[in-house]
DNA sequence: ATATGAAGTGGGAAAAAGTGGGAAATAATA
DNA sequence: TATTATTTCCCACTTTTTCCCACTTCATAT
């Protein structure tokens, strides 16, 4: 289970370090697409091939428009790319969804279970603040609403 | 079943001792995830699937498709992470947790039954006068049959 | 009191992880 | 084709983490 935060920098190359902790899950290749929200996803070829899957059943529970699937499709897949894993453990990240959230010297990676996020540093940080007080707020609604 | 209450140094190498009376129950792995409140929660790798199992089943196989719950997982599995205990009992907090809590030189470890919390020692033992007067009101409550 | 053992704490050395940069290989351009 | 730029591969440095050993304290037993 991929979980956990780590700041890694991105070098002149543009490369940057996945997490050792990561290495062995995610394997040779990856599959890097623009993510949901301010962020990029990264999921192993197994995990991609689900989720393609199921992006691409027209007749599955997707509660989309075919017009709006068809657009959610060119966005996840038009602009997702196979990336390998160099053989000290760094990618390169296209400069394409680089630009889309903002990198430059510095990323969040994140574990997200089955799924690794990638953040611009600063972007993640305040991100988690917001998360962090919705979650103090939710532990707060199910601590009075028990009562 | 875990039980009790240890203050513990947390050395300049970040480690801290678990309780001796924990560790068998405990294992070689485990999970140590931000709580919710102003402490972490260290699960079993056994007690750590039945929740992570509960917090990743969303309606849909595609959780990341839902706002609310890519949020809630970011918190959850973002900022989990899975750690060995040493040869001696020891284990390492992720910095990124520690900051959550405020912790530096001591950390109280709570056996809260099917889990341990971890808290910084000077908020668990405000916070212990504060319970220790609800406990009687809150056992009434209990007892009377509301959740 | 002294010995014994278990628990907690501290620190040095080895290993691993992350970072940076040069040179070869490949691609792009003139 | 020659030249330049980009990418890939490899090596090296630095920092962090891991592993192992040793010291201290406290409780129990002799």
């Amino acid at each position: 289970m991929l979980i956990g935060e780590y700041i890694h920098t991105i070098d002149e190359k543009s490369r940057v370090s996945m997490p050792a902790k990561f290495r062995k899950e995610l394997g040779k290749k990856i599959i890097i697409t623009p993510g949901l929200g301010t962020c990029l996803f990264i999921f192993t070829n197994k995990e991609w091939e689900k989720v393609s899957k199921k992006l691409s059943d027209s007749d599955s529970d997707l509660s989309f428009l075919k017009a709006d699937q068809r657009n959610f499709n060119r966005y996840m897949f038009g602009r997702a790319a196979e990336v390998e894993i160099d053989s000290i453990g760094r990618i390169l990240i296209p400069d394409f969804l680089k630009e889309r959230i903002g990198l430059k010297n510095s990323a969040a990676i994140i574990g997200v279970g089955d799924r690794v996020e990638v953040w611009n540093d600063k972007t993640w940080s305040e991100n988690k603040a917001v998360v962090e007080k919705q979650a103090e707020d939710l532990a707060e609604k199910l601590a009075t609403g028990a009562k």
